[in-house]
DNA sequence: AAGCCGGGGGC
DNA sequence: GCCCCAGGCTT
């Protein structure tokens, strides 16, 4: 066994020089890009986060120009990324080292740990990869990569299956190369031993690796459980009144902290009779109906049904809670993905 | 331990 | 349609 796992580091140490994946972040040792990266890859594709990561470095140089910004600026630079969590975090996470850290980011794996945001892979990431700290990391590279090569069988998401999976990484881990190894294995995860279509037959590991050898390659890793897809049913009311738009910032479990505009969620879409019932209930009497638009969006365990009534008003409306903005306003506010198809193909 | 949090892309 | 992606937080 610890002949194998020899081969297996030392194989993929030596396939790491023989391939190019080029990535903005890579080979950085600036502890707050190498932050700033691992937060927007978090459960996202590296060609879907580059172009945010170049983004957030130029607007944001320093991590004192994160955490100086303001929350708002910080979640429409994030819009389309997901995860709107991730963004308040990392506000957060910014301000607490600027002020309590005087700017320098922690040097230790539990420092880093600790910070909003910031689990078990991320702090192995920025530990190795700044530091060249003996952190293995975990992500689904990773697991894939370990389950397919030593034949590891437990599911990974489970709080065992995951121990497992970490246990194994880090007796792995080379000591003394911890940052190439962390790269080395998460590329070759990327790159040859893909979810889909593996490249086994090219494959460096090929001889000895317990997935290819027993042809079950394409049933591990194993998953305990499958998400379950809810369907949501929200009526946007477009009200516009003199050129007039009105916007209010979600408070809800999901799509915190973005833009929508006037929502009641249902049962199902609402007809134009119901509209015409709500209206009245919010004593809104004179309005006029100029189109109705319906998007859908998934989301991992959602499925949103979106319905959009564009209300032209003749009188100027009373809402709490709601900034009233121009037309060419609407690009400033970050919105859901949802909202934005919809504003730009009707408006 | 289980459920929740987005959006995009591959097949 | 279904699965996965440089996961983490809350309950």
């Amino acid at each position: 066994m610890i002949a194998k796992n020899k081969v297996f580091v030392s194989t993929l140490i030596e396939w790491s020089s023989t391939i190019i994946r080029d990535m903005p972040w890579k080979g950085i040792r600036n502890p707050y890009y190498i932050w700033l990266s691992e937060i927007i890859l978090q459960q996202t594709r590296v060609e879907q986060g580059r172009k945010y990561y170049e983004k957030f470095v130029e607007l944001f140089p320093t991590i004192s120009h994160l955490a100086n910004a303001k929350i708002d600026t910080i979640l429409k630079n994030w819009e389309g990324l997901g995860y709107y969590s991730r963004a308040r975090n990392l506000h957060e996470t910014a301000m607490y080292i600027t002020k309590e850290h005087q700017g320098v980011f922690p040097k230790t794996y539990v420092e880093i740990l600790n910070l909003k945001g910031v689990g078990k892979y991320t702090a192995a990431a920025i530990a190795s990869f700044a530091y060249d700290l003996p952190y293995a990391v975990v992500d689904g590279n990773v697991i894939r990569v370990l389950a397919r090569y030593f034949g590891i069988k437990e599911a990974f998401d489970t709080s065992s299956g995951k121990k497992t999976f970490e246990e194994s990484a880090q007796k792995l881990l080379p000591n003394d190369a911890a940052s190439k190894y962390n790269q080395a294995i998460m590329d070759f995860g990327a790159l040859v031993c893909k979810p889909a279509l593996p490249m086994c037959d090219t494959c460096p590991l090929g001889n000895s690796c317990y997935a290819y050898k027993k042809d079950e390659v394409n049933i591990l890793p194993y998953r305990a459980k499958k998400t379950k897809v809810e369907e949501r049913f929200f009526n946007y009311f477009v009200f516009t009144y003199k050129n007039k738009f009105y916007v209010q910032k979600r408070n809800a479990e999901f799509w915190r902290d973005l833009y929508q505009f006037y929502l009641i969620e249902s049962e199902k879409l609402f007809s134009e009779k119901e509209v015409a019932k709500e209206l009245k209930k919010i004593n809104i009497h004179d309005a006029s109906m100029i189109h109705t638009k319906d998007l859908t969006q998934k989301l991992s365990h959602r499925k949103i049904y979106a319905r959009f009534f564009y209300i032209e008003l003749a009188n100027k409306p009373l809402f709490d809670d709601f900034e009233e903005i121009s037309k060419s306003k609407l690009t400033n506010f970050a919105f859901p993905r949802i909202i934005n198809l919809y504003i730009q193909n009707n408006f």
